[in-house]
RNA sequence: CGGGGUGUAGCGCAGCCCGGUUAGCGCGCCUGCUUUGGGAGCAGGAAGUCGCGAGUUCGAAUCUCGCCACCCCGACCA
């Protein structure tokens, strides 16, 4: 293992590479794009999962499985739809492969070809809707509240991990509804449940607001965003709630009768957060010696490294470790004793910083003396000594701090990265210098959104919910605009 | 898909230009002793189809041709 990591000034893109790698969250695998998720980053996942799991449920919804291979046909009938993702489904053309008797190598077996291709779901609107046709007939099938856990596949020309890899990890809400109101109102309660959940939990703060049309969702009448900013200036999105009308209604025939008996097709949402969560906080919280994991989602909150010359001080340290244990675990508290003797203390330090552990605590001969032990925080990276008595208390009171410093540092740089720009010249130049998200006016057309897109990379992230009302002029074509948008270049 | 790079021990690399001992170094791993408050030291040891396939040659990690894979940078995207 390296000693050092690349530091985020020299190359911001190598230093989240090592640190996805040497953290022990990911790797590379054999098929392009396509990464094996390790124990320690699927461990924050299935945290990640658990919580917003629990947040459905309690706002009704409920888990199905859908799946992975769409007929063709079904993903023709969106016209909006397929478009959006033709260029990057996988196709399943074979169903099985056979010995080649001259090379023998195994070969796709030609004569197993498929009367109808399959695609590997880039998202499931097509399949799910072919389904609902049957499950809903009537305004009590109404509302249905479906999520699920699933892969999905989009090709994608340049992966990164977590941030945009060819197979990811999500879940995917697919709701119908009787009225447009009671939709839109849904979106905006997933918007809300994503929001709160990236700042009390990942510990990232998110902006939100509504697509542009250019940016929206393939089939969607209003995409809802979450966006943040990352530490290299750049603007990722996080999340996305979209409003689907009766798109996907009228394309798969889901009707219902109503009260009065008369039919009516259904309104629609879908929403959805990935691994890329994972990519989000590592560039939002870490620095040049690893990992800073928000306490919440840390798979190890605690680690606790000994100190000892001999064995005599080594059990009366395990001793006292175990006390400790015991009064975390008794707080829901998760915690891990390094008690290899591989490793010196030091290497120890370096490497739990490495991998974002929220707290250590240190144990040697001094602490004994003294009736004390040494904790340090990662975010921080403060040292201090406490005394034995009431350490559960002490830590738990840490968490929540660390929790809340992680947050509040990322809110403050959100702050600090937004600027309000009204000069073009001053939004390239910015744009070169620190990046961030840029509030300017628009003039509302598409032909502006692409011509500055083209011009400088930087995309309409969002345009605010409630913006003020404010008379301006737009950045680009100088013509009337009425509310400012947000720009940024993005992942 | 364009440009660049890489492929040699579990990991990171050198060797290749200019072919020739038994393919080397660091980390890690195993054994032993000494160590342990910020990535420990010494001694010994195990571990390699040199990405794959052809070719040139007495001889190829090294030269030639072909193929494959991955990474990075750009155009598309959660």
């Amino acid at each position: 293992m390296g000693k050092h990591l690349t530091s985020r000034s020299e190359d911001f893109a190598k230093w989240y590479n090592e640190l996805v790698i040497k953290s022990g969250l990911a790797d590379h695998s054999g098929v392009r794009g396509c990464m094996v998720i390790k124990p320690y980053g699927w461990a924050i996942w299935e945290k990640m999962q658990s919580i917003l799991d629990k947040k459905f449920k309690a706002t009704g919804h409920q888990n199905a499985y859908f799946p992975l291979l769409i007929p063709k046909s079904y993903f023709n009938k969106e016209a909006q739809h397929v478009k959006g993702f033709a260029k990057e489904v996988a196709v399943v053309t074979h169903y099985r492969l056979k010995h080649d008797p001259k090379t023998n190598e195994i070969i796709v077996d030609p004569d197993a070809k498929l009367e109808e291709e399959l695609i590997i779901r880039p998202t499931s609107e097509t399949i799910i809707w072919s389904t609902y046709k049957n499950w809903i007939q009537s305004y009590r099938d109404l509302p249905l509240l479906i999520n699920q856990w699933a892969n999905v596949v989009r090709w994608e020309m340049r992966p990164r991990l977590f941030l945009r890899t060819t197979e990811f990890f999500w879940q995917e809400g697919h709701t119908a509804h009787a009225t447009e109101q009671e939709a839109i109102e849904e979106a905006k309660l997933i918007l809300g449940i994503y929001t709160d959940f990236l700042q009390d939990y990942v510990g990232i703060s998110v902006s939100t607001g509504i697509k542009t049309d250019s940016e929206k969702f393939a089939g969607a009448i209003n995409t809802y965003t979450l966006e943040s900013v990352m530490q290299d200036g750049k603007a990722l999105q996080l999340g996305t709630s979209h409003f689907l009308g009766q798109n996907f209604a009228k394309a798969f025939d889901v009707q219902y009768s109503n009260k009065e008996g008369k039919l009516e097709y259904v309104w629609a949402t879908s929403w959805g957060v990935t691994t890329r969560m994972i990519g989000a906080m590592i560039m939002s919280h870490s620095d040049d010696d690893g990992l800073i994991l928000p306490p919440l989602l840390a798979p190890i909150q605690v680690v606790i490294v000994p100190i000892y010359k001999d064995d005599e001080t080594h059990s009366r340290i395990n001793e006292k470790a175990e006390q400790i244990i015991k009064e975390l675990e008794a707080l829901d508290i998760s915690v891990k004793y390094d008690n290899e003797d591989g490793q010196s203390p030091g290497w120890k330090f370096a490497e739990y910083e490495l991998k974002g552990v929220p707290i250590r605590i240190a144990i040697g001969p001094k602490d004994l003396e003294n009736r004390e032990v040494e904790i340090a925080r990662r975010d921080t990276k403060e040292k201090k000594n406490y005394p034995n008595t009431d350490i559960g208390n002490v830590i738990k009171d840490l968490l929540d701090e660390i929790q809340k410093k992680i947050f509040n540092s990322s809110k403050s740089f959100q702050q600090e990265s937004t600027h309000e720009v009204d000069k073009f010249d001053d939004f390239k130049s910015l744009l070169n210098d620190k990046g961030g998200f840029i509030s300017a006016h628009w003039d509302g057309t598409a032909e502006t959104e692409e011509k500055i897109k083209n011009e400088t990379k930087a995309t309409i992230r969002y345009i605010p919910f409630n913006g003020k009302e404010e008379e301006g002029t737009c950045i680009y074509s100088g013509k009337k605009s009425k509310r400012r948008v947000i720009f940024a270049q993005a992942y």
